[in-house]
DNA sequence: ATTATTTATATGTTTGTACATAATAAATAT
DNA sequence: ATATTTATTATGTACAAACATATAAATAAT
């Protein structure tokens, strides 16, 4: 089997059901247009009950990724303008897709007080304590990226997780997080000395500051991240429709 | 009973119960935050089951219209809350919304071949003028964009038009095009002498473009604009899910 | 007075079961 | 050959029952 269920898991079965239908329906094949199996089979090949296998069906038809048709089946909906936007791709993965070699540079994790702007986003008080981790990244001597990411305490990071993973993979399967909102910033702005020294750059050089708040399933906050791009390392790309 | 439910109708009872709720939900009480019966008594008022009752629910929490909260309950979702990013806003209407008065600076007008990329986008050839548009805006003597926009001959522009009034009005009401989709590319560069000059900054200072590619319902191209915007002057914001 | 613990109560999750209904395909009658 | 009836097969609707979990509020411990 492909794709499974955990069942001790502590995440919710029609949530993991939800996560694994996104998977199995970004097949190419279903894609063009082949029916989902049925859900009576999928309900016992995932050894989960039809009607929570429901739930996670119905969430993606209301969301209008499905379309279900009596009789017929159930299949992707025909997008029907272009493929919308993904703007859920991370840093690696991105990079990935044109082919670039990634390599982590820098990679620094340490224990630090929220200032205002981070304990009001994350509904915290400003003396206790979040993890910060701090990475450059680039191709082989040439950086082109510096990240800092704040994690609320509720994700239940120690800072020993093995952060040379894909972040939310290992935040979905080690801790139950399951980041589903994102909300970004995105700015021009001139290096600081600080951004400067790490990306090899001159002070003053041209960056994109890319600012992400990140939110779980209940819209709780979970992650504050910064990115700041080399000039013209990033493009940033957006569909909108009206 | 103010409301009821009719068993022996042939619409299903959760849609039966939908339509029920969305009257209960618009009287005022509900309105102004008062939490709904709990599901157990309501299912029970209503002689439905409570997994019916949550259907109905259900759907209009992903309507957005309620919010659950455990052990608290269910209230009418508090009207604009965080208003969704809405990239389509024209660009004199999201300064306005910051409250920042909009001058143009220059506003000039030609007729140039497109380049190749242009052409291409365009699907048209090379030889064949096009009209664009140029201008600079900002607050006072403090220019902080400058644009340049081309137009599809398809579009019917003359180059007479008062591209003072906002544009988008002006091609839906005159020329009848109306944009519906937009691709973006947002980056950060280094500025040009063109654009120092124009931006009245120095060269290398940072920018950000965006690069807008617009289509109108039927996907045929429209417009290409280029916005060159001073560092800090314009954040780009989007919010995205999965 | 403050902090920790318990309890009550709402929503959240999940299963098993049953029958209804729409749409097609196959079998049958005209 | 054409119309009609009859399975078949997928989703659609609905219920009862049980247990899980978050959290506000009450209570006990410090």
């Amino acid at each position: 089997m492909k794709y499974a269920i955990d069942h001790k898991s502590p995440i919710p079965l029609h949530i993991q059901a939800e996560a694994l239908l996104r998977k199995l329906i970004a097949e190419d094949d279903y894609q063009e247009g082949k029916l989902l199996p049925n859900e009576v089979d999928l309900a016992k090949k995932l050894a989960i009950s039809r009607t929570t296998l429901r739930q996670a069906i119905n969430k993606l038809v209301f969301e209008g990724l499905l379309v279900r048709k009596k009789r017929f089946g159930t299949k992707v909906a025909q997008a029907a303008v272009s493929s919308k936007s993904n703007n859920w791709l991370s840093f690696s993965q991105e990079m990935a897709l044109r082919g670039i070699p990634i390599k982590n540079f820098e990679l620094h994790v340490t224990w630090v007080y929220p200032d205002e702007m981070l304990a009001k986003f994350f509904e915290i008080k400003t003396d206790k304590k979040i993890l910060k981790m701090e990475r450059v990244r680039g191709r082989s001597d040439e950086p082109f990226v510096y990240f800092a990411s704040y994690f609320h305490p509720r994700v239940g990071l120690t800072g020993d997780e093995d952060f040379k993973k894909p972040l939310y993979e290992m935040l979905e399967q080690e801790h139950s997080v399951i980041a589903t909102l994102s909300k970004e910033e995105i700015s021009a702005k001139a290096a600081s000395t600080f951004i400067a020294d790490k990306l090899r750059i001159g002070v003053g050089s041209a960056v994109l500051l890319r600012k992400r708040f990140v939110f779980d399933q209940g819209e709780r906050p979970i992650e504050y991240n910064l990115g700041y791009y080399k000039a013209d390392s990033f493009v940033y790309t957006v569909e909108s429709t009206r």
